[in-house]
RNA sequence: GCGGAUGUGGUGAAAUUGGUAGACACGCUAGACUUAGGAUCUAGUGCCGCGAGGUGUGUGGGUUCGAGUCCCUCCAUCCGCACCA
C-alpha cells in the first residue's frame, strides 16, 4: 500500500485534538520539563515557512523529552495587541478586537479577504501543543493580571541595601520615622527631608515624593515621540533615529508618562546573564545595553562662582593628566560661566551644535570642533587652573554631560588638545604619546603626586579614597540603561488600572480588574491630542472612578514579560498563577525565538521576572534557562531579465502596430555580455520600425517572477505570458518576444533575500503541506542546516525528504488490505547494528539541537536496512519510536499498524542504547603515509598497537608506499587509525 | 572603530574529544524498468589529469606523526553597538 499523507495526516490530527494527547499535567511524579516559543503577533498575513522552523524544532525537542519521560509543558498563545491590527482598525473601522480574532481563528474580514487564521496553520503542522492553555494577552482573563503586576510594580520601590523589591508601605514607614537621607533605594529625588518635613507635607506632595521612588511611576521625562504613529516608543524601539516599525522620524519631546524603573535591576540584569545558556550574542547585546562603567564622579570647582561641575571617569587614576574639561553644548551651566570675550563664539557654537542632527554629529567623527568658553574650572588636587571648553564630542545625554579631559590617556581628548594646541600633561611612565594617546590600563602612574609608581589598578582604588576622603566625589558606577517608558498613546493595549484625581494618580481596587477596553467612537486621538481612550464616555468604561481614567495604554512588551507563567495556570481567576504550580513547573527550560528581540522582550521579561521573585511570588529569578535564536529563513527569488526598447511617441505608427518587449534567458543574457558582436546582431534582428533596443545590454533589467511558476529556475512560459498578458501595460502595446535557451527553456536568475510580497517570493507551508504533507515539511525544514543559522529557502530538496518517507514506509511491506507484513525473528546483527547506530546519533544529536545531523541519520538508517531487505519488527518498532518526533503522523500511523494501541506512541519509551550491538570482529584501518590516507586493511578489533604495526609493515602495498624507506615511527590508535612516519 | 557570528563541491550541508574531508540530500551524467509516479533501481559525480598520480576546507604562516578542527596574521560577508568619558 502507498504512502497516503493526506488521509494519515488528517485522520491523526483529529485524534490527538480529540483525546487531548498533549495535555500537560499539573501534578507529576514525573520530573518536568518546560519547552516555549517566543508566541507570535497574529497577522493578517499569516505564516511563511520561516515561521515554523522554531515552532518545529521545539516540538521535535518536546516530542523528544516526552519519550525520555517527562511531564512536558509545551504551550501556544498569541501576542494580542499590538500596531499592526490598530492601523487596521483605524483605516477600516473595524474593532481590533475583531480582526484579531479573525487572524487567529480564520474566516473572511469586511473587505473580503480570505484569512487562513494562525491556528489553522500551525494545526496542520502536527504540533504537540497543550492548546488547553492558549493566552491572548488581548484577552480580559489575561490582562487583568498585567494590570495587577503593574499594581505590584507601583506599591513597590528597590531597596539597594538588601538588593531587592520591597513594599512602598516600609518606605512611607521609614519616611514618618527618619526622613530620607539614610535611604538607599533606586529614585530620582535629589533632595533630603527629615521626618518632620515629611510629616509636614501635603498628601499630593507625599505622592510626588513617593513617585520618585516607586518602580512604577509618573514623570516628566524626555521621551522618543513619533508623530507618524501618533506615540512614544521606547529607546529599543527606535534605530537609528527612526521607528523600528515603519521607519517614520522621532524627536524629544517632554512628556507625563509612565516608567519602569528598570535601572534598579541594572545590575542583576548584567551579573544574571552569567547563570543562563543564551548565546555570547545575545548575552553581549544584553551587556552593551545596560552599558555598565565604573568609575568615579568628581566635582571640579569654578574659579569664579558657586557652582561646581561634575564629571564621571572611569579612570579617576589619570585625574592628574587633566590640562582642560568639555561640557557638552546644552550642559546648562554653558551660558553661566562663558566670559564675555568669548560669549559670541560660544553661542554661534551652539547653534551649529544644535543644527546638527544626532546621527550628523554621530557620523562626523574625523571633524574635531569646539569652543572655548574663557571660564576656568579649579584642579582639586594641584589647585591650578584648567580651562573649560565645550564640544560636541561630549554627549548630554550622557553622564553628567561633561569631561574632565585626559589628553595623554584618551585619544578623543589627545585629538582635541592637538587639535587647540592645548597642553597635553603625561602622566604615564615611560609612555611615548606624542603620536597618539597611551589608552591601554598597564601603564605605571607618574607626575602624579600620591599616585606615582602605581599600576592603574591600584592607582583607580587610591584615587577613589583620596576624592572621597577629601570631599570632592565619590567612587560611582554608571549604567547606560534608561528607565523605560511604559505609556502608549494608543487604543489596541492594556488599560491602566489607574484613575485620577486632581490630576494625581490612584490605583483602582483589585476587585474591579480588570478594566476593560472602552468603547470609542475612531480608534484615533482627539481634536487636542489625546489618546483614543479620551474619546471614551463615562458610561463606556467598566469601571470609571476620580476624575477621569488614565488615557495612555500599556506598551506590546507589558502581556510579554510574563506570559510564560500564565501558561501554568491559565484560567486562574484569583491569582496571576498558583504558587505550586510555579513551584512545580519552574522556570523555561527550552526558549525558542529570534533574535531580534534581544534589547526588548528578552530584557523586560528578566526585569518582571526578578521583580516577581522579590516579591516573594516565583521560586526563580531568570526566566529561560536556555535560549536558542533559530536565523532567519530567507527567500530564494526568481528574476526574468527584460531588455527595454526605447519607446517613441512621437512618430506616427502604423496600424496593428505593437512595441517589443524582449525577455531574455539567463545564460544568453549572460553569453551576450560577454560578446558584443552577437549583441550588435541581436539588435539589428529586433530593431524594426519605431523598436530600438537599449544601446547597453548590461542596462537588461531583472524583474522578480512568481516563485511558483518557476522549477529548477526553469520559467513556466505559458503562465508567464497570460500572467503578462493580464497586464494593462503589455495588453495590445506589446509583442512580447523570448530569447530562449538552446533546449527551448527560458533560465531565470535568483538571488536570495528576505520573504517578501513584493520580491514573489513568500512560500507558504500550506502550499507545501498539501504537496508533500506536514512530516515532509516538518522533517525538511530541520534537515536545511543547523538551526541557528540564516539559509536560503530552496524547495528544490524537498523531495528528497519525501522520498525519504515513503521509503521508510515501504520497509513496513503493508499489503493492500494495509496490514504489516513482518518478520517476528529476532533482529539480524547488522540490523541491530544499524539500529543501535541509530538511537546514539540521534538521541546524541538532539541533545546538542543538532536537528539536521537527526534527519540525516533516519536516511542512512532506512538506506541500510532497506539494503539488508530489514523486515523485522523488532528493529522497526523501536526505528518507529525514534522518528516520530521528527515525523510524528506517519510514525503514529506505523505504530498502530504494528499492533501498538492507538495514542499511546507519544508516551512510549526512547530506545535505549547498547554498545554491544556495534562490536565487530574486524575493523578497517586505514592506513595513512605521513598523514596521507592509502589504503585500507582488515584487522581483527581485539589486535594490540603491536600487532597491528606488524601485520601493516607485513601487507604488500606497504612496501610500495615506503619506497624502500624504512619508517621512522609507527603510530597506531587502536580502533582508529595507523600512520607511517617516513 | 569595538564586539559577536560565519567562510568546506554546481547547491543545502556533515565531520561531537586533532585521526579516512565532502556523510546525507539536491542537482547533474549514463543506463534499466514500467499499470507514466513529483515513482523505483544500477553506476558515476570536489578540482586537474586518458592514466599513474597530483591537488584540495577564505589568505599566509606556525604547532603536531597527523589540522576543516589548536595558535598567530590577513581578507570577505552578515549582525549588533558606536564620540559611553
Amino acid at each position: 500500500m502507498e504512502y497516503n499523507f493526506i488521509d494519515i495526516e488528517k485522520n491523526w490530527r483529529k485524534f490527538w485534538a480529540e483525546n487531548k494527547t498533549f495535555k500537560a499535567e499539573d501534578k507529576s511524579q514525573k520530573p518536568k520539563f518546560y519547552v516555549l516559543d517566543m508566541f507570535p503577533y497574529p497577522s493578517g498575513a499569516g505564516l511563511h515557512v520561516g515561521h515554523p522552523l522554531g515552532y518545529i524544532a521545539s516540538d521535535v525537542y518536546a516530542r523528544y523529552k516526552r519519550l525520555q519521560g517527562y511531564n512536558v509543558l509545551h504551550p501556544m498563545g498569541y501576542d494580542s495587541f499590538g500596531l499592526p491590527a490598530e492601523q487596521y482598525a483605524i483605516q477600516t473601522g473595524q474593532h481590533p478586537a475583531v480582526t484579531t480574532k479573525t487572524n487567529i481563528e480564520g474566516g473572511t474580514d469586511n473587505q473580503g479577504n480570505k484569512i487562513a487564521g494562525y491556528r489553522n496553520q500551525l494545526d496542520i503542522m502536527g504540533f504537540s501543543f497543550d492548546w488547553d492553555r492558549e493566552v491572548r494577552t488581548s484577552s480580559p482573563e489575561y490582562y487583568k493580571w498585567t494590570q495587577w503586576i503593574f499594581k505590584q510594580l507601583y506599591n513597590s520601590y528597590y531597596d539597594n541595601t538588601a538588593d531587592k523589591a520591597q513594599t512602598i508601605d516600609t518606605l512611607i514607614a521609614t519616611f514618618e520615622a527618619n526622613g530620607n537621607a539614610d535611604v538607599n533605594a533606586a529614585n530620582d529625588c535629589d533632595f533630603t527631608f527629615s521626618a518632620e518635613e515629611w510629616k509636614a507635607f501635603s498628601d499630593k506632595r507625599k505622592e510626588e515624593v513617593l513617585q520618585m521612588y516607586r518602580l512604577t511611576f509618573l514623570a516628566d521625562s524626555w521621551v522618543n515621540w513619533c508623530p507618524a504613529l501618533g506615540t512614544v516608543l521606547a529607546n529599543d524601539e527606535v534605530v537609528n533615529g527612526v521607528s523600528e516599525r515603519g521607519g517614520h522620524p522621532v524627536e524629544q519631546k517632554l512628556m507625563r508618562q509612565w516608567s519602569m524603573r528598570i535601572k534598579a535591576y541594572a545590575e542583576r540584569l548584567l551579573t544574571g546573564l552569567e547563570t543562563i545558556d543564551w548565546t555570547d550574542s545575545i548575552k553581549d547585546q544584553q551587556r552593551n545595553w545596560i552599558g555598565k562603567s565604573v568609575g568615579a564622579s568628581v566635582q571640579f570647582a569654578l574659579e569664579s562662582g558657586e557652582d561646581k561641575i561634575e564629571v564621571f571617569t572611569t579612570r579617576p587614576d589619570t585625574i592628574y593628566g587633566v590640562s582642560f574639561m568639555v561640557l557638552a553644548p546644552e550642559h546648562p551651566l554653558v551660558d553661566e560661566i562663558t566670559t564675555a570675550e568669548y560669549a559670541e563664539a560660544v553661542a554661534e557654537y551652539k547653534k551649529q551644535a544644535s543644527l546638527k542632527s544626532e546621527r550628523d554629529r554621530q557620523a562626523d567623527v574625523k571633524n574635531i570642533t569646539g569652543q572655548n568658553t574663557g571660564a576656568f574650572a579649579i584642579h582639586p588636587f594641584t589647585g591650578e587652573k584648567v580651562q573649560i571648553w565645550i564640544g560636541d564630542y561630549v554627549l548630554a545625554s550622557y553622564g553628567t554631560g561633561a569631561v574632565m579631559a585626559v589628553p595623554c590617556g584618551d585619544q578623543r581628548d589627545w585629538d582635541f588638545a592637538k587639535h587647540f594646541g592645548i597642553e597635553i600633561i603625561n602622566i604615564f611612565e615611560g609612555k611615548d604619546i606624542s603620536e597618539a594617546a597611551y589608552t591601554e590600563k598597564d601603564a605605571v602612574i607618574a607626575n602624579s603626586d600620591f599616585l606615582n609608581g602605581l599600576p592603574a589598578k591600584k592607582a583607580i582604588k587610591l584615587a577613589i579614597f583620596e576624592i572621597e576622603k577629601r570631599g570632592f566625589g565619590k567612587g560611582k558606577t554608571q549604567y547606560r540603561l534608561r528607565d523605560a517608558v511604559f505609556s502608549r498613546q494608543r487604543y489596541w493595549g492594556e488599560p491602566f488600572p489607574v484613575y485620577y484625581k486632581d490630576e494625581m494618580p490612584y490605583l483602582v481596587d483589585d476587585q474591579y480588574l480588570p478594566i476593560t477596553l472602552p468603547e470609542v467612537d475612531k480608534y484615533l486621538p482627539t481634536e487636542d491630542g489625546e489618546p483614543p481612550l479620551a474619546r471614551a464616555e463615562k458610561s463606556a468604561w467598566n469601571h470609571f472612578e476620580g476624575d477621569r481614567m488614565e488615557f495612555n495604554t500599556m506598551p506590546g512588551w507589558a502581556g510579554s514579560s510574563w506570559y510564560f507563567l500564565r501558561y501554568m495556570d491559565p484560567k486562574n481567576d484569583n491569582e496571576f498563577v498558583a504558587k505550586e504550580k510555579v513551584e512545580y513547573w519552574q522556570n523555561v527550560d527550552l526558549y525558542i525565538g529570534g533574535s531580534e528581540h534581544a534589547t526588548g522582550h528578552l530584557l523586560y521579561a528578566r526585569f518582571w521576572t526578578k521583580f516577581l521573585h522579590d516579591l516573594g511570588y516565583v521560586p526563580f529569578d531568570e526566566p529561560f534557562k536556555k535560549l536558542i535564536n533559530q536565523g532567519m529563513i530567507l527567500g530564494r527569488s526568481s528574476f526574468v531579465y527584460r531588455i527595454p526598447t526605447i519607446k517613441s511617441s512621437s512618430i506616427i505608427k502604423p496600424p496593428n502596430f505593437k512595441f517589443l518587449d524582449v525577455f531574455i534567458s539567463l545564460n544568453r543574457l549572460n553569453q551576450l555580455k560577454s560578446n558584443p558582436k552577437d549583441w550588435t546582431l541581436l539588435k539589428e534582428q529586433y530593431s524594426t520600425f519605431g523598436n530600438e533596443l537599449v544601446e547597453d545590454i548590461n542596462k537588461a533589467y531583472a524583474i522578480p517572477v512568481d516563485i511558483n511558476i518557476v522549477d529548477n529556475d526553469i520559467l513556466d512560459l505559458e503562465r508567464y505570458r497570460s500572467n503578462l498578458e493580464s497586464v494593462n501595460e503589455f495588453k495590445e502595446i506589446t509583442d512580447l518576444k523570448f530569447i530562449l535557451e538552446d533546449d527551448g527553456t527560458y533560465i531565470c536568475g535568483h538571488e536570495v533575500e528576505k520573504m517578501s510580497k513584493s520580491k514573489y517570493n513568500v512560500q507558504t507551508p500550506d502550499e507545501l503541506v498539501e504537496k508533500f504533507g506536514a512530516d515532509t515539511l516538518r522533517m525538511y525544514e530541520m534537515f536545511l542546516g543547523p538551526l541557528e543559522q540564516a539559509k536560503p529557502w530552496d524547495t528544490k530538496g524537498i523531495n528528497g525528504v519525501h522520498n525519504f518517507l515513503r521509503k521508510f514506509w515501504r520497509l513496513f511491506n503493508i499489503d493492500e488490505s494495509g496490514v504489516a507484513q513482518l518478520s517476528n525473528d529476532a533482529p539480524s546483527k547488522d540490523a541491530l547494528k544499524t539500529l543501535h547506530k541509530t538511537i546514539k546519533k540521534v538521541g546524541d544529536d538532539l541533545d546538542r539541537f543538532s536537528f539536521n545531523t537527526g534527519v540525516s541519520n533516519f536516511m542512512i538508517c532506512v538506506n541500510e536496512l532497506t539494503d539488508q531487505k530489514c523486515n523485522n519488527k523488532a528493529i522497526l518498532e523501536e526505528l518507529v519510536i525514534l522518528v516520530s518526533s521528527y515525523a510524528p503522523h506517519i510514525c503514529e500511523e506505523l505504530w498502530v499498524k504494528l499492533g501498538n494501541k492507538a495514542g499511546t506512541l507519544s508516551y512510549a519509551k526512547f530506545p535505549e542504547f547498547n554498545e554491544a550491538n556495534l562490536v565487530e570482529a574486524n575493523i578497517q584501518y586505514p592506513v595513512s603515509f605521513n598523514g596521507k590516507m592509502r589504503f585500507k586493511i582488515e584487522l581483527p578489533t581485539a589486535m594490540n598497537p603491536k600487532e597491528v604495526e606488524a601485520a601493516v609493515l607485513a601487507y604488500e602495498q606497504t612496501q610500495k608506499y615506503l619506497e624502500g624507506n624504512t619508517p621512522k615511527k609507527m603510530i597506531v590508535v587502536p580502533g582508529k587509525i595507523v600512520n607511517v612516519v617516513m
